[in-house]
DNA sequence: AAGTGGTCTAGACCACTTC
DNA sequence: AAGTGGTCTAGACCACTTC
């Protein structure tokens, strides 16, 4: 075993076990260095591998931070592995399409005790709830069931939701989205998402659950996707 | 611009370019250092990008090789971004459940050409045309439409199908499984589908369309499997 | 100014493959 | 034995954040 893969497993173990418990900074890596006996650049391969897990988050100039995680499945589907994916960069058009938004509910409630619990609330604390249909060039591509903490995303307002709620988080508030943990399957619509996205209902499906995370490891959204036909959801696996 | 940005966008540019053809060997590490004017680091991080893009793949004592890639798709759809996931590890059991398969073809033919294009085989070359039903526990979780060289994977037989063919490519082929790229799409079962395993016809199925390289860049297998309700595909992703 | 993580070097040593 | 990629060091320097 390579003495990076001692470190990141050490790591994950106390991290699992709460010596690091979630939102706490970890040590930094000189001080890592220190600890393990080791030089700088094998401390950053085992953080690597931890970020990879999506057990931490780092900035540069703070300090690495352990994300508060999805709660696990207890589902025994999935026997491929769970997986690790880059490129995350919200909704963005990226082709010059023409992305526009119709708001079908925009308020503020108490989630429900799973959202809650994805997104490290107590039950009485408020989110916003948000439904949107996505558009590109006219054309609906996705709805968006999304809760936000308002302590989080403090004074989001009808207007911005007919843009980019993510340039909102990262351009207007100047918070730093880091990651989003996802979990992919096929669903039929509902007859109400039918009518939202002009389908019939033998159209299935592709639905993304998803938790995104803050650059500290706050969790500030979490969401529903849906997405019709012409949707794919490409990957690379390695290893 | 970092270092190992400039060299990896050079070698992706000679890559597509054309320089450094599909399956061909990349200069070795020592002799980019030397090309490009830095330290072996500098160059391996940026050859660790192009393993995550799927570029190439790399064997420790060998070399790196440029891989025969997926053609890409036409379709506008997917406008989150094209991702990397790790965890490949065929479709073994790792939860100590018994794992079955019901064969429902096996037989050798000219595959359809966009499978040739994807495989890197001429259109009148033959490949085993494999349909798998996978069952744990008895209980069906996947259909497995899988087409593979017969040059590639020589003396596959019957037996194999009823285990796992990976074992098979790897411990009594003694090749190496590389990585895959995949597509994820929502669809539903035929009324055959359905048969196979006993669903109703308005279930919808998580369809993973995927292509699986060896570790010197071949394409060993084009593969369809599609997944019912109990499945989930998770993927984390990163900045 | 002090502290953080990120990049980079020059070189050592190792694991593995090929001949 | 020679060549490949992978790990690791000790230290320099940089970009960025926090105070």
């Amino acid at each position: 075993m390579m003495k990076y893969e001692t470190v990141a497993n050490d790591l994950k173990g106390k991290i699992s076990g709460g010596t690091y418990a979630a939102n706490s900074q970890l040590p930094s890596m000189g001080e890592l260095c220190d600890m393990y006996g080791v030089s700088k650049i094998t401390i950053k391969k085992a953080m690597d591998e931890l970020e990879q897990a999506g057990l931490i988050t780092r900035r540069r100039g703070s300090g690495s931070f352990v994300k508060k995680v999805i709660p696990q499945s207890n589902k025994l589907s999935n026997y491929e592995l769970s997986s690790q994916m880059m490129g995350f960069c919200g909704e963005h058009s990226n082709t010059g399409e023409k992305v526009e938004s119709v708001v079908h509910d925009f308020s503020v409630i108490c989630p429900p005790s799973d959202v809650a619990e994805c997104l490290g609330m107590d039950e009485d604390q408020f989110a916003y709830h948000i439904i949107r249909v996505r558009l590109a060039d006219g054309k609906p591509l996705a709805i968006e069931y999304t809760y936000m903490p308002i302590d989080v995303i403090p004074d989001l307002r009808k207007k911005t939701l007919y843009a980019s709620i993510y340039e909102y988080i990262e351009g207007d508030l100047g918070l730093k989205i880091d990651s989003a943990h996802r979990i992919v399957r096929a669903v039929m619509p509902t007859a109400e998402e039918c009518d939202w996205l002009s389908i019939t209902e033998d159209e299935p499906l592709l639905e993304i659950e998803q938790v995104g995370y803050l650059d500290d490891g706050t969790p500030f959204e979490y969401s529903v996707s849906k997405h019709p036909d012409s949707y794919e959801f490409r990957s690379i696996s390695s290893k």
